[in-house]
DNA sequence: TGGAATT
């Protein structure tokens, strides 16, 4: 057997949406090379996603192509981060350190620089308000060691940090484990996708400052947000500007209404059909589904068929469940190469 | 008193 340290064919995944099915991560990272396994980890009373999750590949090398694809992919409201997983065995457990009592004008930066004296930061935040925007003073520092994070709070806590008034209080983040204590029994893990969920709101994605976002220093590459890319589950990725065309500090606000590149609420707002060109002629309604579901409730998928040539005519229409969804899709899908086509979408006229 | 980074 292969020892742990060697292994890097293991990733893991930061950054879910809550509503991504192990079928669609699956597949999201299927279009990179065979996969060994993968899984979303989930509270096993409840079965909700704790927002992270592993992919195996079979090789080094798909791994890495997928670190350089897929790190930082918008996903619904978030973007993915991927790295190599730390093997299980080493003592990775109480990295993570809660922060109370900071600086109101503390941000990331000002939380790394305080914090990186003590160890190597694999992430950190700092959470804002949605409403007002401004901090809620609150952040979390996750360390590489237990060693770093012991070290950072025996010097921090309770230490005023020196542009602040309060004295800094930490604690290990996950000593309580509220969140993962069994307790009564809700219902049972949902394992087929259908029937179809209502989708969360946008804006209830929750931010830090800058949202969520390539995380902290430490970790290995950052999609650049000058490099932006699509991503396409089947054809593969391609630089294209026009995802994500509006910055990365101004995501909460789309987040609460999109309002992107001609997408307006006043051309209609009642549509969900979306026109979907340029799909090419071997594409089948299930491929559109598995396109569309990123973005919400598909409704239904429809790809015209062309009866003399017996292929698909080359275009088709996808309905959503609103008209925010839709437009939602429009602005991450349209232009992006499917099957080495560049779709072209539209709201059915 | 708080999000979701080790299955």
């Amino acid at each position: 057997m292969m020892s742990k340290e060697e292994n890097k064919t293991n990733l893991i995944v930061n950054y879910l949406p809550q509503t991504l099915t192990e079928e669609e991560f699956r597949s999201i990272f299927l279009s990179i090379g065979p996969i060994k396994n993968s899984k979303i980890v989930r509270d096993k009373v409840t079965g909700n996603s704790f927002g992270f999750g592993f992919v195996e590949y079979e090789s080094e090398t798909d791994a890495q192509r997928a670190i350089q694809t897929l790190d930082g992919l918008p996903l619904q409201t978030k973007r993915l981060k991927v790295a190599i997983a730390k093997p299980g065995s080493e003592n990775i457990k109480g990295c993570n350190i809660y922060v109370r009592n900071l600086p109101k004008h503390y941000t990331e930066k000002e939380l790394n620089e305080m914090f990186g004296k003590y160890g190597k930061i694999v992430n950190s935040r700092v959470m804002i308000d949605l409403q007002t925007k401004e901090s809620k003073t609150v952040g979390f520092v996750l360390y590489d060691t237990k060693e770093e994070a012991d070290n950072a709070i025996a010097e921090l806590n309770n230490k005023v940090p020196p542009s602040g008034t309060l004295p800094l209080l930490l604690k290990y983040a996950d000593d309580s484990k509220k969140f993962r204590q069994p307790g009564q029994i809700q219902q049972q893990v949902q394992q087929q996708p259908s029937p179809p969920q209502q989708q969360q709101p946008f804006s209830q994605g929750y931010a830090s400052f800058g949202g969520p976002r390539f995380p902290s220093p430490g970790g290995p590459m950052r999609t650049p947000a000058g490099n932006r890319f699509r991503f396409n589950p089947i054809g593969g990725p391609t630089n294209n500007p026009g995802l994500l065309n509006y910055n990365q500090n101004s995501f909460v606000t789309n987040n609460l209404g999109i309002n992107a590149q001609g997408l307006k609420q006043e051309n209609g707002g009642s549509s969900n059909v979306i026109f979907c060109y340029n799909i090419g002629n071997d594409t089948t309604e299930r491929e559109l589904w598995t396109l569309f579901k990123p973005y919400g409730t598909v409704l239904k998928c429809n790809a015209l068929w062309d009866a003399q040539k017996n292929q698909c005519k080359g275009y088709g229409f996808v309905t959503m469940a609103t008209w925010q969804e839709a437009a939602h899709a429009i602005q991450e899908l349209n232009g992006y190469y499917f099957k080495n086509r560049p779709l072209s979408l539209s709201f059915k006229t």
